[in-house]
DNA sequence: ATTAGCACTCCATCAAAACGAGTGCTAATA
DNA sequence: TATTAGCACTCGTTTTGATGGAGTGCTAAT
């Protein structure tokens, strides 16, 4: 059975009181606060039938009705397909961020921590950003240099300019031939190479041509695995975890030191991450209401995820995480000309690099 | 006035008494806890002398006395002159930390998250670890080299192996040749440089040898700079955030939500290892009950600082932050010992390397 | 100087009462 | 047939009052 025209407008109407006050909507308060002119007393049959459906729920008897996650992803759903064409303005925010974006000093991290707390700021929830994963890691660039007589350097680049280093101790010095043919020998094999297809053979072959300096190569493929296993685990980067006091719902002690906890171990968030780059369903925009987040701390919230894409098929997450009661609009709208705006910030670097 | 012996025993243990269990403690508790034989009417009368004195406090007509900082303050000082000399053993924490310390990958941030981790996970409070402050500021080593036709990659190692990278991107492709005579430049030139003796005559200098590379100099001397100023914001890494909620007075929503965002921003902490690391007391642990933290958030916590020092200068601060009530005993032997580790530690692996 | 004893204070807890928001149902109405 | 007015009823929240207990301060006795 569908719902006919009358019910939905009660049930949007229940939705959006209950977002902004966050108490149990009444029969008396949807009759006045809708145009539809109707009594109290049908609204409330309606509100039954709605019930019986599933749509909203009454957490005791003689108490208003809230809305149920069924009722909220039908409210978010409904939205998500009336907003579709008009992608919004970019608002003040978004611009300032545009900013912050191009005055980036190739330092990813910072740039994102910063996005992040504009994004809990403007939004008054949690936010999260993770940093764009990877996909395909070939090998861009690796060099040794002598630092003094005792230590190494190597410098690590793989495709996407992710740079990494380490210091490498070495037993006896090492003049600057022994070096200069090191590096000869690691560039040529390595240059360019997938990362998976570094194995034991090749390392071997590397070694053998080393010779005595076997052991400064063992020490640098040590550093690109390292490399590797970092990249495994995702930086993710939070902020205004601090937001979720604003809600009493979330607010209790329990709750409060769970999400807490989640937000600054940050390995749970990872799930999330996980989640939203697997399932796409197009917009690149995802909304798990309450149960259906895949991160179990966060049951009685909601959270709003985007995808956002730079260059070389890097991809990576933002994050809204706020209580069921979010308010959709704003943070669905907000969310989606931030990912335009980054999809296309980066790709026109791209092009005039 | 001093305190003789008796009122001092008193006061001690109702500190203890309080510690343990959070709530007010009572004259007859007193009575039967210590071994002074002294009827409740006596612990009385001279808990009557003990408020009047400053050092405990009464919440209300007809409760028992909780301590107040300045109790705290003397209970902390005694135990500090009673432990001096015997250093603690290193507990199985210890233990497991200077592990993680010896396996380090030259990963001093993972190491230290995962410091901070630990003991909070040992001592149920929050933690805080300051990175090591680079306090002589040399240039150690400056390279530039070339990851592709359009990108040169600089590598700026100053000293205490503090590694940066930045990407600069040029307009017209650079020969090897060029590469060498630029990176000879930027070597003979700046090496074992303070980097305070960098001034503009030094960088115009520079620029006109280097001729039509004037602009790949800039870019270079711009990234030196952004590493000087990256060093001046410290970096500080948190844990166990929510083991506020395991102490009732610091879990209503409003303290939770300020000491969570103090622990989220972090800028405010830099104010607590500023102080920690300007105000030595000789032994290196500090103790600030209540509101004598630098910290305005904190003034209903109690914190605890320890400055450790690695080779070459480096300095950093270990921070434990719980409430007033802490167990200032284990906190404070632990931060002992784990300074003492971390000192020798380090120590030791500057001779063997 | 110490202690027993007692009156007094004040908080915490609990139950009862009052309140009020909101429902469900029925009978009247358009 | 759909809508509405009216009313009894439910149930959570708030208020009030009573009770108990923990602890103190003071006084008089040891």
């Amino acid at each position: 059975m569908d719902l006919d025209e009358r019910k939905l407008k009660i049930l949007q109407a229940i939705i959006r009181n209950y977002l902004e006050t966050g108490e149990p909507v009444g029969s008396r308060t949807i009759s006045k606060y809708t145009d539809l002119n109707l009594s109290s007393a049908t609204i409330r049959n309606e509100m039954s039938d709605l019930e019986e459906l599933g749509y909203i729920i009454q957490p005791h008897t003689s108490a208003g009705r809230i809305p149920s996650d069924k009722g909220y992803r039908l409210y978010v759903d409904q939205m998500m397909l009336e907003k579709e064409e008009q992608l919004s303005q970019a608002t003040q925010e978004v611009k300032e961020m545009q900013k912050i974006l191009l005055d980036r000093e190739d330092k990813m991290e910072s740039v994102l921590k910063q996005m992040a707390k504009m994004l809990a700021a403007n939004t008054n929830y949690a936010t999260m950003i993770s940093a764009p994963q990877v996909r395909g890691n070939k090998l861009k660039f690796i060099q040794l240099s002598r630092v003094d007589t005792r230590q190494l350097l190597t410098t690590i680049v793989v495709e996407g300019n992710v740079i990494k280093n380490n210091m490498i101790a070495v037993a006896g010095a090492i003049d600057d031939e022994t070096l200069l043919k090191l590096n000869i020998l690691l560039n040529t094999n390595l240059n360019g190479l997938p990362i998976e297809e570094i194995n034991l053979a090749m390392i071997a072959k590397l070694k053998q041509q080393a010779g005595v300096h076997a052991g400064v190569i063992a020490d640098v493929m040590d550093a690109v695995a390292a490399v590797i296993k970092e990249d495994e685990d995702i930086e993710i980067y939070t902020s205004g975890a601090n937001n979720i006091f604003k809600y009493p719902e979330l607010a209790d002690n329990q709750r409060a030191s769970e999400l807490i906890t989640t937000f600054e171990e940050k390995q749970l968030l990872t799930e999330l991450v996980q989640d939203t780059l697997t399932d796409e369903t197009g917009t690149g925009i995802q909304v798990y209401i309450g149960s259906e987040t895949p991160v179990q701390t966060m049951k009685d919230c909601s959270v709003v995820t985007a995808t956002y894409e730079l260059e070389e098929g890097m991809k990576g997450t933002i994050g809204i995480i706020g209580p069921r009661r979010m308010d959709y609009d704003k943070v669905i709208s907000t969310l989606k000309t931030l990912k335009s705006q980054l999809d296309t910030i980066y790709k026109k670097e791209d092009e005039q690099t």
